[in-house]
RNA sequence: GGGGGCGUGGUGAAGUCUGGAGUUCACGCCGGCCUGUCAAGCCGGAGGUCGCGGGUUCAAAUCCCGUCGCUCCCGCCA
């Protein structure tokens, strides 16, 4: 029998392990012309090792050579390190390997940079060499985390009676909603698929199927501008139930985050997560993604400047918008910093921003306190609690507008607590329709919600409410889910509300209003945005630190280059041509 | 589509505002010394078209224009 590679992982390692043979990769080296020291790593973990030339001189040579990430084979006696040696930093600090045997499995080039945490790198070289940057414990450590959320997921979906079914990942386009990625017929020149921005239809189909409860990971596809939360590329847990209300969804999804939590943080949230309507979030929160680890909650201030002087907040008033405000608590800040938030909030569509500074008498400075009467002044300090240090900052327009700027200054000045904690939330009663920011009504979810009542929907789309309810952690959307429609007519009634004609509805969705007239199952269903889970539980900022081959901004792959041009037989054979270059 | 930030030996930064010799720091790399270190230490060395193109100037990493790339954000993401 050919010799074993190794016989352990350093992370197998006991006192008592004996003839041991390890292999990985030379972290660091410690050569003192004598005795030499390798940190080998592997997946499991990182021991010292040391090769002594006056044990082994025949080692000498080879052992001086070896450099960084050299990928080595060593097999030796384990042994407690002498007096005095022993290092508290490393797990495995109490132990070394007095070598016997080494071999050099695999030689590695000088490093384009250098494989340790502590080394900053500029992302895009990360990214060309992400095979070394993999290598990082960090990332190797990201990687270990996503397994683990992942398969406590499918554990618990499995445990609870689901069905994990594969569905399609060439579709029909169906251009509503973000911007399909598309993918060329070749035997029927012309036409194309889409990759999926959801399994939405088909998992509804299986509940027609009869499939009870089915859930899946799943690969999804958005061709928009990519964040530090959203890629082209990204992965759900999608799941969805028959004879299901919203209730029933939130109890399997529950579980599900809980138990992706534990499996990377240790800890299993507590269950039920609590739940907010949609309009308290936006009146106490200015979002419908609310960050509750902290206060500075938004407070309307309207009744205070009912009949005030100031034309701003009177204008604003008379048109039926709100006076609102947030304390964002001790500040110091200069005149250019006032001067950016203004900016801000006219970004977001606020004709302007009023900043006021609570000074040790109680007094306000403003640049607008002379056109404050006294008693106004007093109920601003006692409705904002506000005290000497304080920054007040009010917007009066739209609720919708006032909203939008002071949430988002909420977000600027207040802090967790703890960066530790993890507030789940769920956010109900989403209304049919929210407020682009030109202020016009668009479809807050897609056309397969199913409102409370569809009449409503008609007669008064802007306060019509809908079964749908989003997951929130940390002020960062989770996930999103629905009770669906399951009646044809309803479906019919929905488009047409929402403007799509029944000619169109018909051309591009008639398979499927045709499926919901076979006897459909009430059903309800969600999906979690799997890379966001995972970068929040693995205190990331970013989900391409939770993703091994991630794209750039631009939607390039620095490692193998892609997207790149075809060759003119590639094109031939799908009946594709290219336009010339502007 | 728009706004901000960044781009300087292999890596990370300083230098740019206020133009004056590719200057500096840390790490890495190569060689030597070194027998208990652990981000080993000491000595020596190599390595850069300052992203790219154009302009201003006696002189450009530095100022101006353009462009490319990365990144954060707005729009967008039903």
């Amino acid at each position: 029998m050919a010799e074993e590679v190794r016989t352990h992982r350093v992370g197998e390692l006991t006192a008592e392990s004996t003839d041991v043979r390890l292999a990985g990769w030379v972290d660091s080296r410690r050569d003192h012309g004598g005795v030499i020291f390798y940190d080998l790593r592997d997946s499991s973990g990182m021991l010292q090792v040391v090769v002594d030339p006056d044990a082994h001189p025949e080692l000498a040579e080879i052992a001086h050579s070896i450099r960084l990430e050299y990928c080595i084979s060593v097999s030796g006696q384990l042994r407690p390190r002498p007096e005095g040696t022993v290092n508290p930093d490393m797990a495995t600090g109490g132990f070394e390997m007095a070598v016997e045997e080494l071999t050099v499995l695999s030689a590695s080039d000088a490093l384009p940079f250098q494989i340790d945490d502590r080394v900053e790198v500029d992302e895009a070289k990360r990214l060309e060499y992400r095979y070394l940057d993999l290598r990082r414990p960090q990332m190797a450590a990201n990687l270990r985390a996503r397994s683990k959320a992942v398969s406590a997921i499918r554990r618990q979906m499995d445990d609870m009676g689901f069905m994990e079914v594969e569905t399609p990942t060439l579709i029909r386009s169906t251009p509503e909603g973000a911007r399909d990625l598309l993918v060329p017929s070749r035997l029927r020149h012309g036409n194309f698929y889409a990759l999926p921005q959801s399994p939405q239809l088909f998992k509804q189909l299986l509940m027609i199927s009869g499939v009870d409860r089915y859930y899946q990971i799943a690969r999804c596809y958005r061709d928009e501008d990519t964040r530090a939360d959203r890629q082209i590329e990204f992965t759900q847990l999608d799941i969805e139930g028959a004879f299901w209300g919203q209730d029933d969804v939130l109890a399997a999804i529950e579980p599900a985050v809980a138990s992706a939590t534990e499996a990377v943080r240790g800890v299993r949230p507590q269950t039920p997560f609590p739940r907010m309507t949609w309009q308290e979030s936006m009146n106490r929160f200015g979002t419908d993604k609310p960050d509750t680890r902290f206060g500075m909650e938004l407070v309307d201030l309207s009744a205070a400047f009912a009949a005030t002087e100031f034309k701003a907040f009177s204008g604003a008033l008379a048109d039926g918008g709100v006076v609102r405000g947030i304390n964002a608590g001790p500040q110091e800040l200069a005149r250019s910093g006032l001067d950016g938030l203004v900016g801000t909030a006219q970004e977001k569509g606020a004709k302007g921003l009023v900043w006021m500074f609570v000074e040790e008498d109680g007094s306000l400075r403003s640049p607008v306190a002379k056109f404050l009467g006294d008693d106004e002044k007093v109920a601003l300090v006692k409705m904002l609690a506000a005290s000497s240090g304080d920054l007040l900052l009010i917007v009066a327009d739209s609720a919708h507008v006032a909203g939008a700027v002071l949430g988002d200054l909420r977000l600027r000045f207040g802090k967790p607590e703890s960066h530790d904690e993890l507030r789940y939330l769920w956010v109900v009663d989403f209304p049919v329709f929210e407020r682009n920011s030109s202020g016009e009504l668009t479809p807050a979810h897609h056309p397969f919600t199913a409102p409370v009542d569809v009449e409503e929907m008609a007669t008064d789309p802007a306060n019509a409410i809908s079964k749908a309810y989003d997951l929130v952690v940390n002020g960062i959307e989770l996930g999103s889910g629905s009770v669906r429609i399951h009646d044809p007519e309803t479906q019919r009634k929905v488009f047409e509300v929402l403007g799509v004609s029944d000619e169109s509805a018909e051309a591009k969705f008639g398979w499927f209003m045709e499926a919901l007239r076979y006897g459909t199952p009430p059903h309800a269903g969600f999906a979690v945005g799997i890379d966001r889970l995972v970068s929040i539980l693995a205190n990331e900022e970013n989900i391409r630190q939770v993703m091994p081959f991630p794209k750039t901004q631009s939607g390039a792959d620095p490692l193998t280059g892609a997207p790149t041009e075809v060759d003119g037989a590639q094109l031939a054979e799908l009946g594709i041509e290219l336009l010339a270059e502007d």
